[in-house]
DNA sequence: TGTACATCAGTGAACGCGCGTTCACTGATGTAC
DNA sequence: TGTACATCAGTGAACGCGCGTTCACTGATGTAC
């Protein structure tokens, strides 16, 4: 049967979105341009009306994600002005988009999309780094108010902050969706937060991780 | 030009180790059957003497690896007494390990190798359990210890210590090599291990009434 | 307003390629006698 | 000790499969007149 005849603008963002679907369903290795085709309700062929390869679709997906991904930065930024809380709810937001769209951690793992490639590397690489750098400016906010320790590396903290989802992320993946990726985002969360923030001596919440842990525990 | 004929034994070795070394320099999608038995210096169809499929030679060498990986608890264990310590240990010689092998953190993310084979996901995910059972009773030894805060889930601990080099090693990979994950391994231990440690064991106090709480935590 | 035509998205058959795998055959090695 | 034979590792040709890609063709849509 034929499909409706859509126009190439529609048809290229159906067809990066179905492949990020799929990524997130079936992994990067089930990713072909027979399974996207059979997604979007087009037969394979049709896919080259408006990609000319594969890498051009590969290519406009990494687009669609990384856009999703560095947009969190601005709504973090916007929800508080306390860099503390914008890392926590970064956080939040990081931990609930891979929990969406699973496709996030394999994208940035697999090697299978960007093998021989070293532009598709290099375009995840600057993705990446970007989003380093806005978590890296969170920190020196943070160092600049007087709440992060100043003898803290911003970038190396910000790599850090990366390590709070990834392993989660991939057992998430291994126990297939068994494993807990919230809960232990807030408990990795405190553990880095108590290493980065400036703990007063004199004033009295010193309990305070203890008390915000458990405020913290009720939905 | 026939190869020398060696014993099933010393050729299933060759195999895995090549298949290693393989996914070290080419990643994932590079381990073919084809591209093995270069190396070891055999035609493709002599895998088949030794192994009955691909599948077989891809469970050999998660053990070979995973093997390497747990070994590395023992070493730590070893050297030294201090359960913070011995996870500064470990660190160092995981990334020593994924420096010299980067296989390791592509075994581990790649479901290009264990797709659809349940079994073989499961082998990995056992293997990275056992290697967070050895984590966290380190962690669990040094709360004994009075090291380590009561307040910490030892679980949660060892999640987030995979979490100090699963980023480097992503980043190493993108850019190919130029990421200095010892550096980074070092400057996130310090977070981390200020995030767990007990600075001031002589406020007993606080750890009295943090461990009080901890009691009726859970069961 | 209707008509003719250019444009362009969708189709199905066909391709070349690399892959895992099979198989009959070769020839070296160890062993029974 | 030498000889015959079973065992077993290595070989190269061939296979079926899924994949990305090409191409001539179809038919709908928008536009110029």
């Amino acid at each position: 049967m034929r499909a409706e005849k859509l126009s190439t603008e529609v048809r290229q963002d159906q067809i990066a979105r179905a492949a990020l679907q799929l990524i997130a369903a079936e992994g990067v290795q089930g990713l072909s341009l027979a399974a996207i085709a059979r997604r979007v309700g087009l037969v394979p062929s049709a896919i080259y009306r408006h990609y000319r390869s594969k890498g051009e679709v590969l290519d406009a997906t990494i687009d669609h994600l990384g856009a999703r991904l560095l947009h969190n930065l601005d709504l973090a930024a916007g929800e508080t002005p306390d860099p503390l809380d914008r890392l926590h709810d970064l956080l939040k937001r990081h931990v609930a988009l891979i929990r969406e769209n699973q496709a996030v951690p394999r994208f940035i793992f697999s090697e299978t999309i960007y093998g021989r490639d070293a532009g598709r590397k290099e375009k995840v690489r600057s993705i990446i780094t970007r989003y380093m750098k806005g978590i890296a400016a969170f920190v020196r906010e943070g160092q600049a108010s007087g709440r992060i320790r100043p003898d803290v590396d911003p970038d190396a903290a910000a790599v850090h902050f990366l390590g709070l989802i990834l392993p989660s992320a991939v057992l998430w993946h291994l126990t297939d969706g068994r494993f807990d990726v919230t809960r232990q985002a807030e408990r990795a969360w405190s553990t880095y937060r108590a290493g980065l923030e400036i703990v007063d001596p004199a004033a009295p919440g010193r309990a305070r991780r203890v008390r915000s842990r458990r405020d913290g525990r009720k939905p």
